[in-house]
Formats: C-alpha cells, structure tokens, sequence
DNA sequence: TTAAACTTGTACCTTTTGACACAAGTGGCT
DNA sequence: AGCCACTTGTGTCAAAAGGTACAAGTTTAA
C-alpha cells in the first residue's frame, strides 16, 4: 500500500476527485529525525499530514517549554490545522522525533475541500474537536494539578503511548515536557521511587504500578 | 431588525434556504442573569449563539475555579462548539452574567449545515479557529506568566472588554477568575496599588495604567 | 440604626516550586 | 585506563503561592 492510500484508508477518503485532488497537490515527503516541521511564530504554508513516525508539538518562551501533544501516524493527525485556514503565524513549534513521513497539502486546498468534500470536511472537523477538547483537558490539568501529578501523568501517557512500562527520557527531557526544571523533576522522581511508583536507571524510567 | 436578522447578519448568512432553516429549528430565548447555558459533565443538545448579553466560560474542580473566556455577542458567539459535533458531555461550564438573548440551534443541524453552507461552514470553522488560538494562548499564559501578570492582564482586558478603566469585581470573585485564592489576589492588588498601576476602592479596581 | 452578610487588609506560617551549587554516577571514546 | 560530556542526587536558600486567623470596612435590609 502506497502512503496515499494509507491516508485514504486512515481518513476515510472515498470521493474519487478528492483522491485526484490530494494525489496532484500533495507532496509526500521522508523528514529526518530531529527537523521542524513548523516554527512558532513563523508562516504556515503547508498542513501536514503524519503517515509513519512521530511528531512533538509544544510552546516556549525565552526559558522554558511546555509540551502540547504528538502526532502519531494517520489517527491523531492534524498539526496546528487551526492555523491553515488563515493566512496566520503559528503558535507552536513541531519536530520530528524519529523519521517521519508525511504528505503535505498547501493550505489553500485544505480549507476549499472542507467544504466540497464530506470526508474531508469530517477529517477536519474531528481533527478540530479532538485538538481542541484535548487542549481543554491539559488546561484544566495545568490549572489544578500540582507538578508531582502532571509529571506521574505524563510518564503513564508515555508508557500507554509506547505500549511499555519503562520510558527513556532524562530528567531534563521530562522537565521539558512538563514544564518545570530539573531538579524538580529529580526531585519528585526520587518521591515516587521511595514510593514504589516507579524505579528509576540511567534514562530510563520504569512504571510499577 | 429582528434577532434573526441580527443572527443573519452576524454571521453572514446569505442563503435563503439556510435562512428558512434556522427560522425553522432555531429557539429564541431570552435567559435572566445566572443561568446556567452548559453545565460541565452534562450533555450538550443545543448550540446557543448569543445575540446579545455576555455569557461567562469556565472550567472547575472541586474548589477552584478558571475562566476560559466570554461570549459575547454575535462576533464571538460559539459556546463549545466542539461539543455539538458529538454526542459528547461539556467539559465546561456556562452562565449568563447578565440578561442575555440566545438562538438555540440543535446539535444535530450545526453538522449537518456545515457541509451544505458554504456561510455555516464559514462561521463553525472560524469559530473553533478562534477558540482553538484564545485556548493556546490561555494555556501559554498559564504555563508561564506567574499569577500577578495573570491578574492585571485580566484586568487589562477586563478593562478592554467594556471600555472603561474601572473594573467592578470583588477580589473573591478575580481570585476565581484567573484560578487562585482571594488572598493572593488581595495582596497582588495591594502591591500593584503601592505601584501606582490601579486604584482600588470597594469592589471596584481602577487602572492607572 | 443595628445586626448580618459580605468584602478588604494583613500578619504569620507552611508548602510548593525554583535557583544555585556541587558531588557522584554513567556512557562512550581514545 | 583515563578523560569528557552528560546525567542524576541532594543540600541549602529564596521566592511564590496558599492556608488560617482576625480586624476592620461596606452594604443591605430588617
């Protein structure tokens, strides 16, 4: 199966002209490891869609970062699809992970098909939903949840995501993603390890419960 | 000009038959002050678009509160739109502040519509587009501003919001607002006082500047 | 006009989070 | 083995934020 039939398949294409359409404009293209796929701040041109690997979405400010989601292969694969229908800057930043392969639409065509075609007018409008009511969730928890939580959080939606109970990232990393510093994270790392949550190695973090 | 027609003309509706659509389905109601529009958890029938009055937007835990924004009418008139896709619960809350006139629409035509108007299209896109960029910048905010930033750029926009440099709110009620205690509010107020940035007077907070 | 309810100001203390500093451990690499 | 870069552990301190308590001010309405 070709990487545009994965996406037919994935996004519920059956339209034959859409099929046309998304084969002549889109551009299939094989992103190294470590590449940006979006800048904050910087022009969205393209939307893009992941058929393999795995891309982070996060923000920052001078000193700090927080992460906003990852978009995995076809199911949740909508990158900053807000800012495509207008001629805006993003507000994000997104990097490849690993290799990732991914078929870019300029963004002209994404909003035209929304409307001439149901399948992608569906794809979009989920993509919408599911970005949207998923932001809402990490608000509510970055608003009432301590660190400690968001950090146990972010290692059980690792281990979920990854289908294993041992994660490989360093404290940093972890600081990065949640938001917060170093030593915190070592901190609260050592908390849940005399806890029995988790047992921690040389980057590699291991859920226990 | 009727409330429809102010409706019509919001959102720039121009096709007759989409018109007779929503004169058919569509509820006008006039709700009082302090009713609840959407309670968090429980499932959404309606779209309410407000056509005039103020409806505020908010999530909550157990003892704490956080604004997600305002609905004010018309130009920025989707409740939760995300909601109305699915047959999906609220993940907020949403109440009137003062009187307020809404149009009920329901949920199983705002999809529906999105696919055969291309103004309904238009107007469901551009509304989560806008949420979608008030919730991103929200959630950076509450990654990094520290709370004192967090109130006076309420304020700030508070202020912006009604045109006037003076603020009627209790220090109880700004401490839900922006998700604190009213402690921390009071004494972030005395200290921008003490500053020369506001004037604070019983239930009242003026920006100096 | 007086009591009750609500609002504001603050002092004191605790917890949470963050900053700095440094020791110790780990994994290559030569 | 020895070196280097990076990672982890932790102690100390400071700042931010929250909790408790209470005094004092304001509004409302009986």
């Amino acid at each position: 199966m070709t990487e545009f039939e994965q996406l037919f398949k994935g996004l519920n294409i059956v339209e034959e002209k859409l099929k046309e359409h998304i084969l002549k404009e889109g551009i299939l293209q094989t992103v190294p490891k470590d590449t940006f796929i979006v800048e904050q701040d910087k022009y969205i041109k393209w939307l893009a869609i992941v058929i393999s690997g795995k891309v982070r979405v996060w923000q920052e400010n001078e000193d700090r970062q927080i992460l906003l989601y990852y978009v995995n292969p076809i199911q949740t694969c909508v990158l900053s699809l807000s800012a495509t229908f207008r001629d805006c800057k993003s507000l994000v930043h997104a990097k490849t992970e690993i290799e990732t392969t991914i078929i870019k639409i300029p963004v002209r065509f994404v909003s035209e098909w929304s409307f001439t075609f149901k399948s992608w007018n569906t794809f979009t409008t989920n993509s919408f939903i599911i970005s949207y009511e998923d932001l809402l969730l990490s608000y509510k928890d970055l608003a009432f949840k301590k660190i400690n939580e968001r950090v146990i959080d972010y290692l059980r939606s690792e281990a979920n995501r990854n289908n294993s109970s041992i994660i490989h990232i360093s404290h940093q990393q972890l600081a990065k993603e949640v938001g917060t510093t170093r030593e915190v994270v070592s901190k609260i790392l050592k908390q849940y390890e005399s806890d029995r949550i988790v047992k921690l190695q040389f980057k590699k973090i291991e859920l226990l419960s």
